[in-house]
DNA sequence: CAGTGTGAATATCTTCACAGCA
DNA sequence: TGCTGTGAAGATATTCACACTG
């Protein structure tokens, strides 16, 4: 019974929202929004109002009482909480039609997440420049992790490419992986794995529509 | 062929997790096996197996004691529970880098959402053909989604237009919404709506990065 | 007898309610 | 007075353990 210290051990939900509070801060921040309260960025979030103060909790008190949170700092806090303002080089293997968009995309720059090396295998596509990188072999990430400081991975093969990419990015000595395939991947316990299922999302509104279709309205 | 549910209220995470048996299930058919039990499909999904079995007891019994599931059973009924052993007709909104991407990408073919309108509100776009599509104008989006009979949308639009889009999706009478913008979006109650946030996935992995670094190793 | 289905036990997450501080 | 920070209560979700069955 190992009593968890509480800066170690935060729920996965709570990582979540946080990302959320990010999204939401940001944009108070650009109307120039000095302070929020927790009911105020709870109703932005459509979240429960305690939920944000706990959430906030874990991580230290970024408020100040009778008035709120001070938009810039707490937006401050919580990156440095996540470990996100720093930036991080990202490698993007599989170079199709999600990656090239995601190449393009510039909210992971923006967010400090810089898209530093793209890889594939296939032939075709290996020296073909896209976003302003030059597409590179799989085989060579070894090479390229080291000498780019990667150190996370974005997979976007087709599902049946995925382990073998992931394969390439663990051996490369990656850290994390974010995987768009569809496909669950496997790797070592220090390598983080996050997947990004569009089609959890499709299927939970499917689902949703559905049972309320089922349903007899009173 | 409709399947009652045992339950009346399902857990978010349960939906979640189905579709991840979905897409292991598929690769299962594939690889042509024929019977599965739920420790084998728990280690396959990275879950425990008395997990999948609860998930599934919310929707009926499809299992044999002593043998396991028929793959080709599961599978069929997951996707009735879900709702999802049909086609529905989609909308994008946004044809941008990451909605041409969308568009171009056969996943949501494959498993029956069928993108049949592409929307845009860019005089320069309208028009363009992108997958087989001709771009309409956002505002057009009441009649194409009464002509096409669209209930489900998608938002790939930039973070500040992601409500505009919205609004005239829900206008137009749409059931439900997924929105990939970084934005949050409000919509009546009767409307779902689900995010897809890369960033939420990519700061996560950073976060247990940066734990992993901080931790002193006991 | 192997492996499902399920109540009971445990663990985790969320919300409440209020003390305490600007 | 107003709003944060937080222990305690309540709600949910996960895991265990075993009765039950093909």
């Amino acid at each position: 019974m190992e009593v968890p210290l509480k800066s170690t051990h935060i729920p996965r939900a709570t990582i979540q929202r946080l990302a959320v509070y990010v999204q939401v801060l940001e944009t108070l921040v650009q109307e120039g929004e000095l302070v929020i309260s927790s009911d105020g960025l709870a109703r932005a979030c459509g979240v429960n109002p305690s939920q944000i103060r706990k959430d906030l909790a874990y991580f230290g008190e970024f408020g100040v009482r009778g008035v709120g949170y001070y938009v810039q700092d707490l937006l401050l806090a919580i990156k440095q909480s996540l470990g996100i303002n720093r930036t991080w080089n990202v490698a993007l293997v599989g170079v199709g039609n999600l990656g090239r968009a995601l190449l393009r995309h510039g909210v992971f720059r923006r967010r400090g997440f810089i898209l530093v090396g793209a890889f594939d295998c296939d032939p075709f596509k290996i020296g073909e420049e896209v976003a302003g990188l030059e597409v590179v072999c799989s085989r060579r990430l070894k090479d390229k992790v080291a000498e780019l400081d990667i150190e996370i991975g974005m997979i976007t093969t087709p599902a049946d490419r995925a382990q073998r990419a992931a394969n390439y990015l663990i051996e490369a000595g990656i850290r994390g992986i974010v995987n768009f395939a569809p496909a669950r991947i496997s790797a070592p316990d220090n390598v983080f794995v996050e997947y990004v299922d569009f089609m959890h999302h499709i299927f939970s509104v499917a689902f949703n529509i559905s049972l309320s279709q089922t349903k007899i309205p009173s």
